[in-house]
Parts: structure tokens; sequence; C-alpha cells
DNA sequence: TGTACATCAGTGAACGCGCGTTCACTGATGTAC
DNA sequence: TGTACATCAGTGAACGCGCGTTCACTGATGTAC
């Protein structure tokens, strides 16, 4: 349409560029009081303060309080849910999972200290606690829906669902693991999924 | 102490029953009014309105409004816990679980029109959400540490976490499948250990 | 059994507070010509 | 290149609303004697 159409190419005018950066000093304001101070004793107008606009900005931005903490984890998920049907069809649905998570991991890990914020933010408050565990079961319905076409079903049965349930799960677990320590996070999952199998499977060997 | 001490027996006085009257109407308004009308559009006015009495008299039982909600599905997970030491030794973690569960089960379907109501409350709205969310989060840990008495553990390792993790998806699954048809739920919680155990080791069959 | 007092469930009114909305405006960036 | 206009990010002020609190009170139930 005009010569700074945006789908036209990536070229960020000056007013693009500003709005851009504006958004981010308000996710990255709410992402540090609210893992430091905590969801609820942090006011809007504060967030908006340190990230230096008006307090009336914040709802330019984002419709309510709790939305400014979400805004890329949904990205993973949507590369996981991409990347599975690359996997080989033989091995079976949790271990194509955990290679599918394996191969993002690098990309997960320059991240960790503010997904270590995100995580402090979440258990600060049952608000972003159901934020975060709907965000969940959203994915958990893409990845069943990902396991069915790889089963070639038309829609997902339970087995699929429950396969996408458990799956989050572990790599909940793996997380919270991979964030208070030190341990390599790829590492991390592969030994995850392998304590699973060992559960479910009824040997107590590791 | 006194005659009427309620440490010497169960002796409701009027005072203590209507007292306990009140509690339940509120606990019963809000079940039904954040279940139909969702937990939003819900006042603590309406609720309290609903149940009989004064506005303020909702504070004067519930800290807070999402509070109401939360009565008596910990009653069930505190059964398991306590349940799950009289389970043979020679049986998986997951098993032994699964064993409880179908005994205790007889004891949950008939709350199943109540249970219904929790979950479509739940739905409604991310604050309950992330009630329920924290109330499974303090479940698996007390499940995790059962788990690691049940290894002769003095604490529990990541093993028995990711057990309890796994095993709380398994019956939230179950769990809304049972609400969605006429099935036994002792019934579907066999068939979703059953499941799970194929999923993880890799099998395809049923 | 009967009276005087104590306790406590419930109420009414007023208020603080933070989220989120509405309306009218400013001023910088972008566009037309 | 330069002027006139359009767009849009950001602001200020005022407000509605529901949660949750505070304080002073009523009236029924329970207790002492």
């Amino acid at each position: 349409m005009s010569p700074t159409d945006p789908s036209s190419g990536v070229r960020p005018t000056t007013r693009e560029d500003h709005k851009a950066r504006t958004r981010q000093a308000l996710i990255d304001a709410a992402l540090t009081l609210f893992a430091t101070k905590g969801y609820d004793s942090t006011t809007t107008e504060e967030t908006a303060e340190w990230a230096g606009v008006s307090p009336r900005t914040f709802f330019r931005y984002f419709e309510t309080k709790d939305r400014v903490l979400f805004f890329g984890g949904d990205h993973f998920n949507q590369a996981v849910v991409r990347a599975l049907p690359a996997q080989p069809q033989e091995i079976g649905d949790l271990a194509a999972l955990a290679a599918v998570l394996i191969d993002i991991a690098p990309r997960i890990v320059p991240l960790k200290q503010r997904i270590r914020l995100y995580y402090k933010a979440v258990e600060s408050s049952t608000a972003l606690l159901g934020q975060h565990a709907r965000a969940n079961a959203t994915h958990n319905a893409a990845l069943a829906v990902a396991l069915a076409a790889r089963r070639g079903l038309a829609r997902p049965d339970e087995s699929c669902h429950l396969a996408a349930a458990v799956a989050t799960a572990t790599i909940g677990r793996t997380f919270r693991l991979w964030l208070a320590s030190r341990r390599d996070l790829a590492e991390l999952i592969k030994d995850s999924f392998a304590s699973l199998r060992a559960l479910a499977c009824g040997g107590e060997s590791d």
C-alpha cells in the first residue's frame, strides 16, 4: 500500500520503534517488580512509573494488569508443536516430545534469568498462577492435536490428551529443577523423561 | 472445660449449628453462582444475598472472595496421602496410588454434581484456576513426601516429585473424563493409569 | 424456674484502595503536494 | 526542500465499581446464680 507498508519488509519506523520500546519497558518493569515485590503489592501505576510512562499508558498496551506478564512463553510452546511432525514415526509420543524439547533447549537457555523472574512472579499470586495454568491448558490442547496427527487420528483421543498433560507436568518439574541448579537443560530433560519411563514401567532402577 | 466443651463430644449447640448452616449457605450460593454466572460477574454482595445474610457477613466467614470456593477437595487429597502407606511395598508408586484412588472412589461418586459445579466455577476465572493450581501444588508436595516414606527416603527426591506431578495430571484428566461421561469412576482411574503405563513404556497397544 | 449478665453472630454505614474506563486534549512523527 | 494536514502515542482528570476494612451497634443464644 504505502512505501512504509510493514508487510513489504522489516523496516520499523521511528514511531513503531518507539512503541515497541515502550511496550518492552512495561514488560520489563512488570517482570522485575512482580518478582521482587509480588504481584499484589505492585500497582499498575508503579509499573508505569518504573517504565517511564504515565499511569494511563499502561492500559493502552495491556487490557488488564495480569496480561503484561505473558508474552513469549507461548512462542516456545508453538515451536514444540510445529517441530513435532518432523520426528520419526517409530518412536513413542513422549520420546518424540523429549527429542523436540532437547532440540529447542539451546534457545531457552539464554533466557534463564528472565524465566526465573517469571516463575517467581507467578508464584507470588494466584491470579498469575491461574494465567500460567490456563496457558498450560491451551498448550496441552494444541499438543494433543499434534500428537493425534502423528498417530493418524482426525481428533485427539483421551490417550493424546493424557500424553500432553503428563508431558507438560514433566516439563514443569524439569524447568523448576533447572532454575534451581546449574545443570544442563538438555541433560535434565533427558533425565526427566527417562525417570518418567522408569516410574510408569514399574522398575525402581534409574 | 464447660459442659458444652466441643472437644468432649459432638454436641452442636444451636449457636454452632446456626453458624455452620450460614457458612454452608454461603458456600452453596457461591458454588452455584460462580458456576452459572462466572466468578468475575458474581459479587460478594450477591452471594451473601443469595445465602440470606447481609453483605458484611460474607467477610466474617471468608477472608477473601475466592476462599469461599475451597472447602472439601483437600479432604480427599489428605485421605489419599494417609492411605498410601497401607499399600504393599512391592507394587510401584503409580500402581499404589491408583489402588488408593480406586478405594476412595465410592466416596467421591456421590459428590459428582457438586464437583461438576466446582470445575465449572474454576474454569470461569483465572483467579480460581490459580487457587486450584495452588491446591494441586500443595497436594503434590504432600504426596511426594508420602512416596519418599514409602521408598525409605528421609526427603523426597526428584523422582518422588515427578511421580506426584504426573499422578496429579493423570487424575485431573480422569476427573474431567468422568464428569463428561456416565462411566464408572473406578474403571476410569484404572484405565487412565493403564494408559499412562502404555504411553511411557513405548507400546502403542491398549 | 427465673433473673441478670456475658458472649457472640450478624448488621449498617462509611471509607480506602486499586483496577479499568471515558473524554478531551497535546505534541511528536509521518504524509501529501 | 518546504508547508499544511493527518495520524497516532501519550497524557490528565475525573469517575464507576467491587473488594475488603473499621467502628459502633443490635439482638439472640448461652451461662451464672
